[in-house]
DNA sequence: GTAGGGTTAG
């Protein structure tokens, strides 16, 4: 491009600028590049008498700005000035068609190029059939196909790609038959379209022959091709064979190593997606948000953060995409300073807030218990879906605002917002922490009317509705009726309710239903052995505890131990200690009892959110059980927050279920329990 | 002097 200034600047020195040949090669070449597109708008002003190739330049040039519509000014323009239009005027202005999408002004120029005689015009006519597909309207394509005296390969390709881009799949392999039919040979481009057909209708015996095809016809692996075949395989499961792919073409591109990448966290291949990740020449906002995704797939939320983090440094702007997910891992951390900085982010680069960044951000919110944050959110999008409203009525119905997230399931059915398994997740919680037993029950027995058919998550919902207010015997018969057998998280709930309740003989019935099923889970001991020290009946309680195994020791920085809140606790250690053997699972109670007391202080997230910090590097020294936590989520128990192995979230509640509850901890010597002051 | 068809993320 600095040649062609060079040139132009030299024409007009020279005061060549008035030959038409110069004038109108340097015009061509800014009208090529849309970032000169002005340039040659200055210079078609200078041109008393632009002839068709100018003009034909500038409608090509401009259809490839982001101001296409131009192009029919530039297209009227031409008759008046004397010059005609040729073929390659219409081939361009149908591409302007295709980018402003208006199937109107398609069939327009399609009326003048009959009336001119150009539809036997083999390009011409291929242009014309690509429009129509392109534009909404396969059966007008067809229609051009058919009528056309000649075709050749682009023709088929325009044809299938139409049926393509209108999801009429079965279509494009249709095409693709009657094309072997006619004995003619597909290349690349038709293959690219016929696989993503067979993936779409998961048609594996038809993908495998086209596979097969590519072999024996010889069929170039251009990266289009190839790139298909990665994505299509990875897709499959089939990553081997996406990996044979890559290492077999001829040529790749970021789209090929983004492709892999892909495929390798849907397989849950992290390492080897980082790997290809830190191979890659060169990376575009899909390879790092790809990356990202990988990381909180796996979980990893925190180095999901970091990768944000390298993006941002490597200056690659982050989209509506990236965004939602970082903002998902977020709402996993519960950490609400970084997800604050994305949403001044998306404000201030107007990014698109499409409805997934709208869901994130309410989640986010909700996750961190800001819960005005997120309804001020939600009043602002425009459109809004069912994980919309059910995000945000979860989040009030988890943080002490269950009245209003009933209310906002009745806006949201008058909306006419389907409901979904997980809206009525929502809706039971609140319920439950409202203490509305019958509604609950109720609104449990209207789910079918929504053709919800309720699963495991929400028979623990209904345990966990009745149990928490005292009903065990009820929760006891309705697991006891349930046409499926129930998950051990459910019996688990019941057994954490009768500890509350102080029930010994339910929970020892509970407990061996228990272990039953799940008698390696060392969160039935802890339950059953502190529900035993509940009610003072040490010996068994430490019975329960010393019989089992599975111990480890974690570090306890004092300091750490007063940071958290513990001085609540009669902490039998001696002053010096600085650390302690600790179950397993007693190092999870530990957490939650600390995140609750945590989360019980009122209005003061920042605090809250400092402690839950400190939490998580308690957590990385000892080993959490993980199917405790599960069961704390589905059962939003001790004060309603979640605890896994990568994250911790704290979700603040108006109630404390801390008070009266044991927890069990343990000095150089010996287990010793020691009861909530 | 200017030409037509295709691939990746929630």
């Amino acid at each position: 491009m600095d040649a062609i200034k060079k040139l132009h600047g030299r024409l007009i020195v020279t005061g060549l600028y008035r030959d038409a040949y110069s004038v109108s090669r340097v015009l061509s070449s800014y009208a090529a590049s849309s970032s000169c597109f002005n340039d040659a708008r200055l210079v078609l002003h200078q041109i008393e008498q632009p002839n068709k190739f100018i003009w034909n330049s500038m409608i090509r040039g401009v259809s490839q700005t982001d101001q296409p519509r131009e192009a029919f000014s530039y297209y009227n323009q031409m008759r008046p000035t004397g010059s005609e239009q040729n073929h390659l005027t219409f081939i361009f202005i149908i591409k302007a068609c295709e980018r402003i999408r208006q199937i109107e002004a398609g069939k327009q120029i399609h009326g003048h190029i009959i009336k001119l005689g150009f539809v036997s015009h083999l390009f011409v006519s291929n242009a014309l059939i690509h429009v129509y597909g392109f534009c909404g309207a396969p059966e007008l394509a067809r229609k051009v196909f058919d009528e056309t005296p000649e075709r050749d390969l682009v023709s088929w390709n325009s044809l299938i790609c139409g049926y393509g881009q209108n999801n009429r799949m079965r279509d494009v392999l249709d095409l693709f038959e009657a094309m072997q039919g006619e004995s003619i040979i597909a290349d690349a481009v038709t293959l690219v379209k016929v696989l993503l057909a067979c993936s779409h209708l998961e048609e594996w015996n038809a993908m495998d022959k086209s596979v097969e095809y590519i072999r024996v016809n010889n069929v170039t692996m251009d990266i289009y091709l190839g790139n298909t075949l990665i994505d299509i395989c990875g897709r499959r499961g089939r990553i081997e064979l996406a990996r044979r792919t890559f290492d077999e073409m001829p040529e790749r591109n970021v789209v090929s190593y983004n492709t892999l990448i892909m495929s390798y966290t849907k397989a849950g291949d992290l390492a080897a997606a980082v790997n290809l990740f830190n191979e890659m020449p060169e990376r575009d906002v899909i390879s790092w948000s790809s990356i990202i995704d990988g990381y909180s797939q796996a979980k990893q939320f925190v180095r999901a953060l970091e990768l944000f983090y390298e993006m941002m440094v490597a200056d690659v702007q982050p989209d509506e995409i990236t965004l939602a997910s970082v903002l998902s891992a977020c709402a996993h951390l519960g950490a609400l300073d970084v997800g604050r900085g994305v949403h001044d982010y998306i404000r201030k680069n107007s990014i698109k807030a499409d409805i997934y960044i709208g869901n994130s951000l309410i989640n986010m919110y909700c996750k961190s218990a800001c819960i005005a944050e997120a309804v001020e959110v939600f009043e602002e999008m425009k459109e809004k879906d069912t994980v919309t409203w059910t995000s945000l009525i979860a989040g009030m119905a988890v943080n002490g605002f269950a009245n209003t997230a009933l209310e906002f399931f009745g806006k949201m059915l008058g909306a006419g917002i389907k409901p979904s398994g997980p809206t009525f997740i929502a809706v039971l919680h609140a319920c439950t922490h409202n203490g509305l037993v019958d509604e609950g029950v109720q609104y449990f027995n209207s789910m079918r009317e929504y053709h919800i058919e309720p699963d495991m998550k929400h028979y623990g919902c209904v345990v966990d509705l009745l149990s928490r207010s005292g009903k065990l015997n009820e929760a006891y018969d309705f697991i006891e009726k349930l046409l499926v057998p129930p998950d051990p998280v459910v019996w688990r709930i019941l057994l954490s309710a009768c500890k509350q309740n102080g029930n010994v003989e339910m929970a020892e019935i509970v407990t061996k239903e228990l272990l039953k099923t799940d008698p390696t889970n060392s969160g039935n001991y802890v339950l059953m052995s502190t529900t035993y020290a509940g009610a003072d009946r040490w010996d068994e309680s430490m019975k329960l505890m010393t019989g089992h195994k599975n111990q480890q020791a974690v570090y306890l920085d004092e300091k750490v131990l007063t940071s958290l809140g513990c001085e609540r606790y009669q902490w039998p250690l001696a002053p010096k200690a600085n650390r302690c053997c600790m179950h397993n699972s007693q190092a999870f109670d530990f957490v939650m009892n600390v995140v609750s007391v945590c989360a019980a202080v009122p209005n003061n997230n920042q605090l809250e959110f400092q402690k839950v910090k400190d939490v998580k590097l308690f957590q990385r020294n000892s080993c959490v059980n993980s199917s405790s936590c599960n069961d704390v989520k589905l059962s939003g128990l001790s004060g309603y927050m979640a605890v896994d192995m990568a994250e911790v979230s704290c979700w603040r509640t108006g109630l404390s279920s801390v008070k009266g509850y044991p927890s069990v901890i343990v000095n150089k010597e010996r287990w010793v329990f020691a009861k909530a002051v």
